[in-house]
DNA sequence: ATTGAAATATGATATATGTCATGTTTATAA
DNA sequence: TTATAAACATGACATATATCATATTTCAAT
């Protein structure tokens, strides 16, 4: 079992605020867990025992919407934690959160949180900030989701991918989404989502390799309309 | 100028995790402001100097999208916190407030809270609890933009506003809104929303005084499709 | 390599919503 | 009170997106 304190993966998210003291005792009780590729997390209505952070691999958030349809509300990558909010507000989650391929995850107690929280203003303040960011970004979805076009989501979620998850070595995006993510983030159908793939590859926008996607004129992607 | 360790609004909001003689403090620092219907509290981009206590009144945060159209992301009323987000984040803030109605603020300057950040842990922990919940209603706001029809949204906008703003004794709603207001919340063209809200008198779903809306048929509106 | 299922792709059509035009009502100021 | 602008309302039409049908391709299991 690896030691939290030396463990590199902290440095981008909360568990940096903690003291050393402090990772030495989480490491001593923290579990690790291995996720296959499309295996359920946790669900919707689950009551968590503790939050997880992301060694390795990729998660959607999802939320099942009354009318039956899936909505990816974020990707988590490693580095970030994974069910602080619910801990936090004391409820059951309100979201699932889904494998998108092979995850390391390390399980953190709650009680071991909730004491931090009690004693750490750092540990505290640090998560605030996190999820102060966190509020921004979701003003931004409220917004694209309300007022732009598919063609402008789904340009803008290319982006956002490739900004933030960066491209492998033949330049496509590093995170593998199926046609039908990629519907569920813009919040359309996914023979829609296919339509407007197949425009951005007549206008030289991005190629495809299989259902990989390969971004080509990413200035063209920010003009779209 | 009245006493902050005696005043009841903060019930409502975070400050009540302060300790007496933070109250104290507060009430010696803090400034009073009224601000009248349609005045602007604060511009998206502007930099923060403190938060704002809500004593009297409501407001709308927006944001303006590319489009030049404003979105509605959350109406703050009477007992809650303004700016706290980009106090904690320390970036300018991403919306803009504007007074629906006559409002008296309360200003608390930034550092005064700041101070209470790093030595209260219970009033970090309760803003951190507050901004959760915020989270998830966004969680929310999301999935409704993405997967539901202006009728839907519209009716879940009249009875949001409904159960947690309440009624007048004539029964209409207490929080009055414009049609564009409604339009720019839901996320849809001002037309689009009146032509809904007089689809909804016909259907005997609400009725309507002037610009003021009244629900008749609550359980109905819950089954709109 | 073969097979079957899932994912991707595309066409035809229906529907919801946006846009523009125009008229009516309501509120506000002179 | 009248004048005037803003808000509300509705029709006609355009457009984006959803839905349903049907190929085609890809991928995994045998």
């Amino acid at each position: 079992m690896g030691k939290c304190e030396q463990c590199i993966i902290k440095q981008f998210n909360s568990l940096k605020a903690l003291t050393n003291e402090e990772l030495v005792r989480i490491s001593s009780c923290k579990t690790s867990r291995t996720v296959k590729k499309g295996e359920v997390i946790f669900e919707e209505g689950d009551v968590l025992k503790g939050i997880y952070c992301v060694r390795e691999g990729i998660c959607k958030l999802t939320k099942l919407s009354s009318n039956g349809k899936d909505q990816i509300i974020k990707l988590v990558v490693k580095g970030e934690l994974l069910g602080q909010r619910s801990l936090v507000s004391d409820e059951s989650v309100n979201l699932s959160a889904i494998a998108l391929n092979d995850m390391e995850l390390c399980f953190i107690p709650k009680a071991e949180i909730m004491m931090y929280l009690q004693k750490n203003t750092n540990f505290t303040y640090d998560l605030l900030r996190e999820m102060a960011i966190d509020l921004k970004e979701a003003d931004d979805i409220i917004v694209n989701m309300a007022q732009k076009s598919v063609r402008q989501r789904l340009a803008e979620t290319l982006i956002y991918i490739n900004d933030s998850f960066g491209t492998k070595s033949d330049g496509t995006l590093s995170v593998l989404l199926s046609r039908e993510d990629f519907a569920n983030i813009i919040g359309t159908a996914t023979e829609s989502t296919i339509r407007v793939i197949s425009q951005f590859k007549k206008e030289k926008l991005i190629t495809t390799i299989g259902k990989q996607i390969k971004i080509i004129d990413i200035e063209g992607l920010k003009r779209v309309e």
